[in-house]
RNA sequence: GCUGAAGUGGUGGAAUUGGUAGACACGUUGGACUUAAAAUCCAAUGUCCAUUAGGACGUACGGGUUCAAGUCCCGUCUUCAGUACCA
């Protein structure tokens, strides 16, 4: 063989590790562990574009890397499985989603026809370094029997504030039982009546699992969800975006449902504290801290006047407590009703009416436009007595803080235009400040006046003595707020985790873990049912036997042993929060989500690669539950991943050809002057490197186009325009994997993506260039060919000099490059290499076999080829990293810049040993500088020694 | 509005600590080889002026620090991403 044929070594080398399990980890070794991990993906039906192993293969490179280096890497792959897609499809064609989940991932063909590649075909052509013997698909039932387990772990513990731990449900009920509840530090639903220990030991067994549901870390509630009607679910808040579903775009409505949820809020401080010992970009970590919300200040209740009822409110600024000038409650509120005086009730009533009427997306239209009615009723301020008006405005969201706020007109730009367009009084408590025009809202000059003890104080002092006067007179105390609410984890849908739960008298009960998994019922069709219960309603099989511990049928619950099951299913985030401890066991998958042995030895995920748009769901959830399995003690980690890297989109370059308005005829792009036009997608695949359209496929591609006029430029070409976009099916601008891999290669590929530019920022691309990788690894090829008629040949000549200090710039370049993950720079670099080895014609053995290791993380099919045809048995995957030795770059002289004012004018070969004097006078007396400086003296002569000259003058 | 990231040739991008701006590629132009094509190789390619020698300008914009600024400081603009009546 002499040509560079990439497809047959591809698969050659492709089937020999599948094989020999080239990349089996292994679970005890006395190599150092590094374990490197994917976001795994969710397999669609649509296939992987070029886009999506833009992160994988950075992560392949980097495990081939690590591994070079000498460390046991663990790099798995598996399957987000569970989704609402493949759901999607059964409810119209009446697949399985099981069905179209394996086609999607192993390839095959549906029932309607389409012919799937398969994620793991397509995968494999990339030539990935994969453990897949390590393989988790989120939806088999060995799966999910964890992740139910994990749900019950989950339901049978409470969160300790005293200690800041999870703890097991049983020292709850030890502490109910022997001092009530007054005392407990517990994370828990909000109005929780007190108790003491008398009154625990006296309640029904019933009322008992009632107060333990508002502790538990998973519960039961009634609560206020995101309804998305048509999707027939509802919506955890990641879920949404600008007041539509993310998934299709439709409308979300508040609604009550009893739903579980998980207590992920009692988490919400080590959630923001940790993020400081992991390393993570500043971007992600700054979308975490927004979205967890911290936020120091006060409660402080108000008595309201005339009614046994306090207020309390929730502010940031309790230095400013003597500038309230009036209350406002959502018109959500409790008390709302209550308070509410007979004159002002139509006019209160109508109003929450007409909000609750409002959908989200229209409350977030026009935050602009001011509303609010007076209800009438009068609260008191907790230091002046002075009577407060309370309003009600939607400005005032039911869902954060108290759902109430005191207003300070003067210091708070919303407070500050209520009051203006209902004219309210504005007083005015900071010293020096005009508020004619706007609120007052820096802090940091602020001086309080108008105070009564607060006068004169800063904002940090005030705020200190505030609080301490508040509780003082048991008004009032500090606190801290998050904006993190508690998740909801029920989802009406069938293609979920089942929760492992029947009902009791009503009382939701788990299924022990011996028990589990608790498998999907199969059912006819995959919609709610009629009567508007989830899709689990339809199953006839549905019950649990406490007996037989075993589902039966529906006809036999007797409320006695045998109970109905939960109807609703676990939502996507589950199964992904908790799957990088899953790979790390091979051996015994049944006994143990994953054995502690297993733990013990990989830890955490050392570098974690993926996309940015999971900084609110799946990295969050997944943080929550590692902390709670930490607490418990099923895990030694206490964050998932050590480090990660979010890479960039690759975007794709849409093709546009210009139709004229109103006709069938279609103007290339430098004719379309004078026409009324309208741009519309071509597929890509129609379009050469030149933006030359192919007409006559055009005119297949659709029956409306055949017969279509077409203007073409005066050659007869016809062209069309570029633009960059987000790669989409509907958009005819995806470009296929395969594809390249059947014209280019793998290895080409692999270098391709990680040339483009830098890892985490988005980029287009653009097939023409590919050709660069292509014919650089060609000519690569070609240096160890040199042989009679191109045959393989090396020499076991000593290297040159010349070899030599090329071969270590590379390796001290490489080195740096993966380590700061610079991958596009270190192409760059093999290619300068490859280019000055085939200038100085080199074939020594010594220079070309490190060269091949060098180069087999990025492409490592053609450097295992080569090392084979080297004389080497064993795969190259091992072989250790080339060593960088610094003695091959030492230099004798240097090719000075020679500036004058910071300007290059000439260069000038200087030996190294020389003094700065030295220089200097070499310098001075050359005839150039005498010919820039033209008679002048110069100033001042810059001399940096290895560097640069500069005269200035 | 707030937070974060970024603005460099026709294009993707490089310049890791202030020290030769545009590495490495794509594209374009010209040439070699070939009956031809493909493949391969060679040369040119920031803009402007100049026949050459050479010169002026040049890293979003305006200032500043420095012998020297893409890089540091101040101000402005633009783009992208996240988030938003968060009290």
């Amino acid at each position: 063989m002499s040509k560079y044929h990439f497809n047959d070594i591809e698969a050659k080398w492709q089937k020999h590790w599948a094989e020999k399990g080239t990349f089996h980890a292994s679970n005890n070794s006395d190599l150092p562990k590094y374990y490197v991990l994917d976001m795994f993906p969710y397999p669609s039906g649509a296939g992987l574009h070029v886009g999506h192993p833009l992160g994988y293969i950075a992560s392949d490179v980097y495990s081939r890397y690590k591994r070079h280096k000498g460390f046991n890497v663990l790099h798995p792959q598996g399957y987000d499985s569970f989704g609402l897609p493949a759901e999607q499809y059964a409810i119209q064609t009446g697949q399985h989603p099981a069905q179209t989940t394996q086609v999607n991932i192993e390839g095959g063909v549906d029932n309607q026809g389409n012919r799937i590649a398969g994620y793991r075909n397509q995968l494999d052509k990339i030539g990935f370094s994969f453990d897949w013997s390590r393989e988790v698909r989120t939806s088999n039932p060995e799966y999910y029997k964890w992740t139910q387990w994990i749900f019950t772990e989950l339901f049978n513990a409470w969160y300790n504030f005293d200690t800041d731990t999870s703890e097991k449900i049983e020292t709850l009920i030890t502490l109910f039982s022997s001092e009530g509840n007054t005392k407990v530090n517990a994370a828990c639903d909000e109005g929780m009546e007190t108790f003491t220990a008398n009154d625990w030991i006296g309640f029904s067994s019933e009322k008992q699992q009632e107060i333990l549901l508002g502790y538990r870390l998973t519960y039961l509630a009634e609560t206020e969800v995101n309804w998305c009607p048509e999707l027939g679910t509802v919506l955890a808040n990641d879920e949404i975006v600008n007041g539509v579903s993310e998934r299709g775009g439709y409308a979300v409505i508040r609604k009550k449902m009893k739903q579980w949820s998980m207590r992920i809020s009692a988490f919400a401080e080590r959630l923001l504290q940790d993020l400081d010992t992991v390393d993570w970009s500043e971007s992600i970590k700054e979308t975490q801290r927004n979205w967890i919300g911290k936020s120091v200040g006060a409660t402080v209740e108000f008595q309201v006047k005339d009614h046994d009822a306090k207020i309390p409110v929730f502010t940031t600024r309790p230095d400013t407590i003597f500038g309230v000038s009036f209350m406002t409650l959502a018109p959500e509120h409790e008390l709302v009703a209550k308070l509410t005086t007979a004159a002002q009730k139509e006019a209160v009533e109508s109003y929450v009416h007409a909000t609750a009427k409002r959908s989200e997306r229209e409350r977030m239209a026009d935050v602009k436009t001011i509303s609010g009615v007076f209800t009438g009723a009068f609260a008191e301020h907790p230091f002046t007595k002075e009577p407060i008006q309370i309003w009600i405005g939607d400005y005032v969201l039911a869902g954060y803080g108290t759902g109430a706020v005191m207003a300070v007109p003067c210091g708070d730009q919303r407070d500050y235009d209520f009051a203006k367009h209902f004219g309210l009084p504005i007083p005015n408590v900071f010293e020096g400040v005009d508020i004619s025009e706007e609120a007052f809202t820096d802090k940091e000059n602020t001086v309080i006046a108008n105070s009564d003890f607060l006068n004169g104080l800063k904002y940090k002092k005030a705020v200190k003595l505030a609080i301490y006067e508040l509780e003082k007179i048991g008004a009032g105390e500090g606190k801290t707020n998050y904006r993190l609410r508690d998740a909801v984890f029920s989802r009406q849908r069938y293609w979920g985790e089942p929760f492992p739960v029947y009902y009791k008298n009503g009382m939701p009960q788990m299924i022990d873990v011996a028990h589990l998994p608790l498998e999907l019922p199969k059912i006819e069709k995959y919609l709610p049912t009629e009567t508007g219960e989830p899709p689990l309603g339809r199953a006839d099989v549905w019950a649990w036997d406490t007996e037989k511990c075993s589902v039966v049928s529906n006809e036999l619950v007797d409320g006695k042993t045998v109970f109905s099951l939960e109807l609703n299913t676990m939502p996507g985030w589950a199964g992904s929060s908790w799957y990088f401890f899953r790979y790390m066991e091979k051996e015994h998958r049944s006994e143990v989500f994953a054995s502690k042995e297993a733990m013990d030895y990989w830890q955490n995920v050392d570098l974690y690669i993926g996309g940015s748009e999971h900084g609110t769901g799946h990295l969050l959830y997944s943080r929550f539950w590692v902390k709670f399995l930490y607490d418990l003690q099923h895990v030694p980690v206490k964050e998932p991943f050590q480090k990660m890297i979010n890479q960039g989109m690759i975007l794709g370059e849409s093709a546009f050809v210009y139709r004229v308005e109103g006709q069938n005829k279609f103007v290339s792009k430098g004719k379309k002057d004078g026409y009324t036009i309208q741009p519309i997608h071509a597929d890509v695949s129609m379009v050469n490197t030149s933006n030359e359209l192919d007409v006559e496929a055009f005119k297949n591609w659709r029956v409306e186009f055949k017969d279509a006029e077409f203007v073409t430029e005066e050659d007869g070409t016809f062209k069309v325009s570029r633009e960059v976009e987000k790669m989409s099916k509907s958009k005819y601008n995806v470009v296929n994997p395969d594809d390249i891999c059947d014209q280019y290669g793998a290895d080409t590929l692999r270098m391709y993506e990680m040339f483009l530019g830098p890892l985490e920022q988005a980029k287009p691309w653009n097939t023409a260039g590919i050709s660069g990788v292509h014919s650089f690894l060609k000519k690569m090829w070609r240096l160890f060919h040199g042989g009679p008629d191109d045959t393989f040949f090396v020499s076991d000549d000593a290297a040159t000099k010349d070899n030599l200090k090329t071969l270590h710039k590379t390796i001290k370049k490489v080195e740096e490059d993966i380590e700061n993950f610079s991958f596009n720079t270190s192409v760059s670099t093999f290619m300068i290499a490859v280019n000055e080895l085939t200038s100085q014609k080199c074939n020594s053995r010594e220079i070309l076999e490190s060269l091949v290791v060098l180069i087999s993380p990025y492409a490592p099919h053609i450097a295992e080829e080569l090392w084979s045809l080297l004389g080497h048995e064993q795969s190259i995957s091992a072989v250790a990293f080339p060593k960088f030795e610094a003695k091959h770059l030492v230099e004798s002289s240097k090719e000075y810049p020679i500036s004058f004012n910071g300007k290059m004018r000439f260069k000038l070969e200087l030996s190294l040993d020389m003094t700065k004097e030295e220089i200097e006078a070499a310098v001075m007396a050359h005839e150039k500088t005498i010919q820039q400086l033209d008679g002048r003296t110069p100033k001042k002569v810059i001399v940096v020694p290895g560097k640069i000259i500069n005269i200035v003058g």
